[in-house]
DNA sequence: TCTGTCCATATACTTTATATACCTACGGAG
DNA sequence: CTCCGTAGGTATATAAAGTATATGGACAGA
C-alpha cells in the first residue's frame, strides 16, 4: 500500500478513470492513451493503480472487454457532482472544446438553445484586464447604444468589475467622460488606447455594491399543485425564495427571469414566477439601460 | 533545439505558464510549483523550456522578479482565444471550480446574473445517460406540470438527447405512456428504476429533427444608428440574421430572445430586435411547453 | 549594508515512463 | 473447431523526468 500522495499527472490520468467509470459506464487501455499519449504498458499500470486505490470501483468485464463501474462505486478522484459532466458537455455543444480535449468519450446528441455570442476581442479582454489589475484606466474605443452618439468613440473608462448577464460579458466601470458608474459590453469595446491614472475606485460605486433582495413567488395562476412544482424548481422555502442581486445586475436578472413588464397578465404556463412586490422591484431598478 | 514531441504533463505546464503571461501578464516559478507540486529546479526548467518553444513571449522583469508577456506574444501552447479565458472566468464566479484548481491567479470581482439551478441528481443522470447510450428505455419518477397529474408519478422513456434551455438541462425521449415524444426536465427526474426495451428511435423524433430557421431583425423602433449597433451585436448581415433552430427547441429560444410575445410593441431600449415574420414564427412552435 | 526573495544551475539520486517482448482470454470469420 | 485479431497483463532493460540539496546572482526594502 503506497500511500504515497501522487504526482499530477499521474492523478489526473486515475481523475480520467474514474470519471469514465462513473459517467460513460467504462473505460479502455487505450482511452488512456490515445488521451494521455502514455505507452501500454503505462496504461496498464494506472489501471492497476485506480484499482488499489478504489478497490470497488472497477470490474473488469471480460466479455466486452473493458472496464466497468462496479456496484457499490465511490468517486476517490472527483465530486460525483453531476456538473462535472455537464459543464463538459455543454462546452463540447457548444464548440468551445474540441472533442478530443474532452473527457467525453460518447457524448448524447446536444443541442443548446441559443449559445452565447462570442465576439470579444482578445487584445481588448486583454487591455481591459491588465487595466483593471493594476488599478488603471484604459481609453476604449466604444460603440454605444446612446442616440446621441451613433458612432464610435473614444472615452476613458477606469474598470473594477466584470459581469455576465447569461448572454454577454459586461465591464463595469468608472467613464471619465461621464462622470458616473456604468456598464460596458466586451463586444462593443472596438479597440483600446493608452492607460492612466484611476478615475473612482469600485468601492465607491454605489449600485454595484447595493444589494437588492429580489423575492420571487410562483405565478398565482397555477393551481396549486403547480405551484408546489415551481417552487420546487426554483429552490423555494414556504412558497418564496429571495435572490441577493447586485443593483447593477438587477435589469439583467430581472430580463432573463421575464419580470420586466408586468409578469402576472403573462400565461402562467409559459412565466412560472413573479414578483412578490412588483412596485418595490420596478423602483429598484433606475429605467432601462443599454 | 529539441524538437521531440512533450509529454502530456510538460505541456499542461507549458500551457499553463503561457495562460498566465497572456492573460495576467505574468508567472512566476512558485506558481508553477503551487499548481502542479513540482520541484523548484523542475518550475526552473519548465520556464527555460517554454522561452525556448516560444522564444520572444517571456520576459524577466528583474524589477518585478516575475516573467512579462514580451512584446510581439504569440500563442504556442493555447489559442488566442478570449473564451478561453471568460469560460474560466464563469465556472469560477459560479462556483463551479475551485480557486485553487482555476487557472486565473487574479480574477477580477465578477457577478453572474443568475446562476442556472443545479439540482440534478447524480444517479438520476448515470441512469438516463445510461438508457440513452445504451438505447434503451428507463422507469423514472417523473414530477409533472401537467394539471391532470399533480403527483410525481413512474413511466417509462426512451431518451434520445440532451438539450439546455440556457437554464436548465431537459432529456429529449419519447414517452411511452403518452406515446410522443416529449422534453423531461432533469431535476423534475426525482428517481429512476429499471430498464427495459427502446420505444421509438431518436430519427422518428420530427420535432427534435427539424430546422426552423428563425429570422431576426432590428427592433424598427431604434433609431438607424442603433439598429446598425444591434445588428452587429447578433453578427447580423444586412440587417438579418437567421438561426437554424430545432422546432422542439424553439420554446426555448424564443422566450429566451424575448420573442414569445409581441416582441413589437416592447420597449425597443429593452428589446432590441424582433422576428422577422411574426405570424410564421408563432406558427412554428405548437403551443405552450412545460 | 544587510536580509529576504526571487531566479538559475550543477550534481547525485529516485521515480516514472518507454520499448520490446511474451503471455492469456475472448469473439467471430473461415 | 481452429485461427486470427484485439484487449488486457507483465517482465526486463533503458531512457527520461523529476527531486533533494547546495551554490550563486540580482534586486527591493529596512
Amino acid at each position: 500500500m503506497t500511500d504515497a500522495t501522487l504526482k499530477w499527472g499521474v492523478e489526473r490520468r486515475l481523475e480520467f478513470i474514474e470519471f469514465r467509470l462513473y459517467w460513460e459506464g467504462g473505460v479502455n487501455r487505450s482511452d488512456i492513451i490515445e488521451h494521455f499519449g502514455v505507452s501500454v504498458p503505462q496504461a496498464s499500470k494506472d489501471l492497476t493503480l485506480y484499482q488499489e486505490r478504489a478497490p470497488m470501483n472497477a470490474r473488469y468485464d471480460k466479455s466486452a472487454r473493458r472496464y466497468v463501474a462496479g456496484e457499490g462505486f465511490t468517486p476517490v478522484f472527483l465530486r460525483p457532482d453531476p456538473d462535472t459532466y455537464l459543464i463538459q458537455l455543454r462546452q463540447l455543444a457548444e464548440g468551445l472544446v474540441a472533442e478530443g480535449e474532452s473527457w467525453l468519450m460518447a457524448p448524447p446528441v446536444t443541442d443548446v438553445a441559443l449559445t452565447p455570442l462570442r465576439a470579444v476581442d482578445g487584445a481588448v479582454l486583454r487591455a481591459v484586464l491588465a487595466a483593471l489589475r493594476d488599478g488603471l484606466s484604459v481609453e476604449v474605443l466604444y460603440q454605444s447604444m446612446n442616440a446621441a452618439r451613433p458612432d464610435p468613440a473614444w472615452r476613458r473608462i477606469s474598470p473594477h468589475a466584470f459581469g455576465h448577464d447569461s448572454f454577454r460579458w459586461h465591464v463595469r466601470a468608472w467613464c471619465h467622460d461621464s462622470e458616473r458608474f456604468k456598464d460596458f459590453l466586451l463586444p462593443r469595446i472596438l479597440a483600446v488606447g493608452a492607460q492612466s491614472a484611476l478615475g473612482r475606485p469600485g468601492a465607491e460605486d454605489a449600485m454595484w455594491q447595493a444589494i437588492f433582495d429580489l423575492a420571487i413567488i410562483p405565478h398565482p395562476g397555477l393551481s396549486a399543485a403547480q405551484q408546489t412544482v415551481v417552487a420546487r424548481d426554483f429552490g423555494m422555502t414556504r412558497g418564496r425564495a429571495v435572490l441577493p442581486v447586485r443593483k447593477a445586475m438587477l435589469f439583467y436578472v430581472l430580463r432573463r427571469l421575464g419580470l420586466l413588464e408586468d409578469a402576472r397578465s403573462k400565461d402562467p404556463h409559459i412565466q412560472h414566477i413573479v414578483a412578490e412586490d412588483p412596485e418595490k422591484t420596478a423602483a429598484a431598478w433606475p429605467g432601462a439601460k443599454p
